[in-house]
DNA sequence: GTCTATAGTGGGATAGAC
DNA sequence: GTCTATCCCACTATAGAC
């Protein structure tokens, strides 16, 4: 069952399921710590998610249309740099929930589980942005890269990383060439 | 113990360990599965790493020590696009090598299992060919970013990867302004 | 350096009653 | 919609003999 289709305990068990992953990461995300987070006993959560599996593509539903809610809003605020705006966006949602990021991000997507055309909407303030599809990809890609990586403990501790986003952005706010 | 000082029967299984990684993924790289290739019963592993972490640790060492090879190569041989050619080293060792790429970039390093000036020796040839250290890491989160994306099926089947690439490449190739 | 035996943990999932 | 009881699986790791 697609998430959009959940009954209201289901989606009750889905947002505590996020909000567990969100405090504890995943690895804390198992069938029985929700259960006890509900109060209720593990085997009963498969009266509403047919495995766990089911049960994380409502996680990642419910963190898709945060996210893009949160990306829409950045594009409709600013005048002027909007490339910047949703950079700044894409950063904040990120370091604010960085296990929900890393699980929605860093594997490939449950397309099944997911609402028609979720994706496509979280991707198109970015697309209107910068006016063609590739340029939409190199800079999504510039944006989740400086993420996973300052995620991951990755650049040096003392690496100034508003520079490197800085940098970044400024090579990507040019026009790209027509090809 | 640091992966370069290993014994030549530990570096034979972690070089088994790795082949493992490569072939069947980071959820087949069980200790059972190590001594299962090597012909030996778990328990002996423990003889030669004090945990799986440490083999672990072992593995990602072969794995840096094997890109910052081709990496410096590529630096090396061309003598015009020489970010273009890092790029396409970057992507070449990642597409051949994804789980192993996974496992190194994915996550934290363990960098106290690693050789001391292994990571910096890895990133060096691209902070040679741009030259500044915040062009480096935006190259490098564009980079990683669009191998992460790329391995997690994120982009459309019919995404014109390439154009992606060259789009972030050119962008980046430009001298970044002095700050 | 390898073995056997085994401890200990934690997880996903099902059956069937209430 | 929840319960109890239970199964089955897989994994890391230790102890002690050879």
């Amino acid at each position: 069952m697609p998430a959009h289709e959940l009954g209201p305990r289901a989606r009750e068990i889905a947002i505590e399921a996020r909000a567990l992953l969100n405090e504890r990461g995943p690895e804390a995300l198992t069938m029985r710590a929700v259960a006890e987070r509900l109060g209720i006993q593990a085997p009963s959560l498969y009266k509403h998610f047919a495995s766990k599996e089911a049960l994380e593509g409502a996680v990642v539903t419910l963190a898709l249309e945060d996210f893009a809610e949160r990306f829409e809003a950045a594009a409709a605020a600013p005048k002027g740099d909007r490339l910047g705006a949703l950079a700044h966006a894409y950063r904040a949602y990120a370091h604010a929930m960085p296990h929900e990021y890393q699980l929605v991000n860093d594997r490939p997507l449950p397309r099944d589980l997911l609402p028609e055309g979720l994706e496509a909407r979280a991707a198109a303030p970015l697309l209107r942005a910068v006016g063609t599809l590739e340029r939409a990809r190199s800079a999504w890609a510039f944006a989740h890269g400086m993420v996973s990586l300052e995620l991951n403990g990755r650049f040096p501790p003392d690496a100034d990383l508003e520079a490197a986003w800085e940098d970044g952005i400024r090579a990507l706010r040019r026009t790209p060439r027509r090809t």
